[in-house]
DNA sequence: CCTACCGATCGGTAGG
DNA sequence: CCTACCGATCGGTAGG
């Protein structure tokens, strides 16, 4: 049994590298099995399709940024000391599975139905967090009079990229990253104060 | 002539739509005559194969990008003001083209070589532009002490997610949206000091 | 995990 | 812009 799950690890790993590489399209399964050093036909005793393989590296990933943020306590802190441990657990799970993460964000589109649907409710129901958040934030004036539906996405679009510049051998450590985006987020760049 | 350039206008358009929702790898040549009302051979008289189309939709978006961001007069303004000016062309350019926009940003990386690297240069030659204006900022004390590297691509991050959340039907108008963006990285959505 | 193989589809060409 | 077609490659199966 081991050696099965190990070779379904290793078939996901090469997975995520090749599919973020080139595109799930654009990786065959002869591809895959190449640089597994087994041939195509082989890869079927282990995945029911190309696709499944998709969908675990899909869902597995979207299961960790759930029991990431699902660990904050959401009672005993401030909206933005809140929002700042929200984009520090989500980056931290970015930067823990960059291929991976690269193929969430990039490669879901290409799951078929339900999985598709299923994949973009789990994404609605994680945004849901940082709805809630904001809205807390506003209410007790820590954030401006901002748009919350808008922000989320933006703040989305801001930390979500990391996994597109991030180098293990860069010179800011994961914990620099996450400060400077929470910076950025909560203060902006400017000296000026803001124009309301 | 004029019959000719509009087919392969039309071409485009079409390809743009197509690439956009299912990939350049997932959209076959057959795929484009359908949506034409062609068969899929015609089109080889238009275009030289399959990559042709997607050049031309990547390097004509990254004209219009440069096309805008050259506009601006980088010597009657302040850092501020000028980074909100280039956030805002920056947002117009892909508001504008949304289906170019979002395969400018997805499938550059099937250009084959050496266009891929023409690709890559010109965008860290766009890059350069805002690069600028973070570095006179920082020296006239008009931004804060940031990395230039790090926020340049944040920046990107933040504003380029645009193409994948504007409609055209909804209640923001492309200068509420560049408003927002450039009021979020300037100042952030925290209505306290920042404490550096 | 292999050999052998299948039907479908791919990008593209020849020739009109 | 069409018909007719090509070699290559695809995801996947049968049977061991």
């Amino acid at each position: 049994m081991q050696a099965i799950i190990d070779t379904k690890a290793q078939i996901r790993s090469v997975a995520q590298n090749l599919f973020r590489e080139r595109g799930f399209t654009a990786t065959s399964m002869r591809d895959l099995a190449d640089s597994l050093d087994i041939k195509a036909a082989s890869l079927y005793y282990h995945v029911k399709s190309k696709e499944d393989i998709l969908q675990e590296i899909c869902f597995r990933i979207a299961d960790d940024f759930f029991k990431a943020i699902e660990q904050i306590d959401f009672n005993t802190k401030n909206a933005d000391e809140l929002l700042q441990e929200a984009i520090s657990t989500h980056v931290k799970v970015i930067i823990d599975n960059l291929d991976a993460a690269a193929v969430f964000f990039h490669e879901w589109r290409h799951l078929s139905q339900p999985h598709l649907t299923k994949f973009i409710t789990l994404r609605k129901k994680y945004e849901r967090f940082f709805t809630k958040i904001l809205k807390q934030g506003i209410a007790t004036k820590t954030f401006g009079n901002i748009d919350v539906k808008f922000t989320v996405l933006t703040i989305f679009s801001t930390i979500n990229w990391v996994y597109e510049y991030y180098k293990p051998s860069g010179k800011m450590t994961p914990n620099e990253i996450s400060r400077n985006l929470s910076n950025m987020i909560l203060h902006g760049i400017s000296t000026k104060k803001k124009i309301v």
